[in-house]
DNA sequence: GCGCTAGATGATACTCGGTATCGTCATGTG
DNA sequence: CACATGACGATACCGAGTATCATCTAGCGC
């Protein structure tokens, strides 16, 4: 069990395994946020009935769930990317869109440092950036 | 010039200073987020004049100039704080709802370090944690 | 100071991302 | 296999954020 399945993390999360839930796992990446109505539209094309308050419900809980995170895009609405477990954290290239995640090992010290420094007990981190990847950078040099 | 105003620092932005933004400046706090509809409120009850798209117009510029932060809440609303130059990462207390500026030294470095190893040019970077502060955590004990 | 122009403002109507509701249906458990 | 809890789809709704536009003002050159 090196990978578990999306059911597998659901179950493990408390969270029912459903048609829907399969569905919106499916259609989510790891590399390129998408907003809760691309994920619907993409559902809707792919001729799949589903409605449009179990997409947002559905990602809502993902990102509880640690199978998705929320990204902050232009324009005030969110992106989700699909997560590995204790892979949350991203850089977000600016030019071609597309997601790399962060290695944990950069974060890990942090919250243990607000902890001894500050007394603050972090439950969640977010860390993002944004900037642009290096093919992107090269492409432009 | 240890601690410039704010008009200093918009000036510096190249943004205009005008009365609108000196007010929601105002209004702002720093160990507080306050949305775009509370900043309109206070505003309004305390008797100033000020339009709805002002508000939102003005907090998006501070975003860009860097007077404030963003912060992602509960509801799909966004909060917005006050940021000294450079102290752009935050501690958010889910229990009083507290907010403490993250000293830099916690985050240089790890721009430098993808660069090194990934190749990624880092533009913005968002560092926030989400848990308990120190008083909120004493009291519970 | 004075006038001029780009940019900011306030009022309002509007858009559309996200939510509440509700009757039906499926999942997981015993 | 039956049952209860929770998820589903459809739809009406809400409200944060935006577009528009006529008016006003900050900042600059004189």
């Amino acid at each position: 069990m090196s990978t578990p399945t999306i059911a597998d993390r659901l179950r493990g999360a408390g969270e029912r395994v459903t048609g829907s839930r399969l569905m919106v796992a499916d259609v989510l990446s790891a590399d390129r946020p998408r907003t809760a109505e691309e994920v619907l539209r993409r559902l809707r094309r792919q001729d799949r009935r589903i409605g449009r308050a179990t997409v947002f419900r559905t990602l809502d809980r993902f990102v509880e769930a640690g199978l998705a995170r929320r990204l902050e895009m232009d324009g005030h609405v969110y992106g989700y990317v699909t997560c590995e477990p204790d892979h949350h954290h991203h850089l977000l290239c600016t030019s071609c869109g597309r997601v790399e995640p962060v290695p944990e090992s950069y974060v890990s010290g942090l919250a243990e440092r607000l902890l001894h420094d500050r007394g603050f007990v972090v439950d969640d981190a977010r860390l993002d950036f944004y900037g642009g990847c290096s093919a992107c950078v090269d492409a432009q040099a």
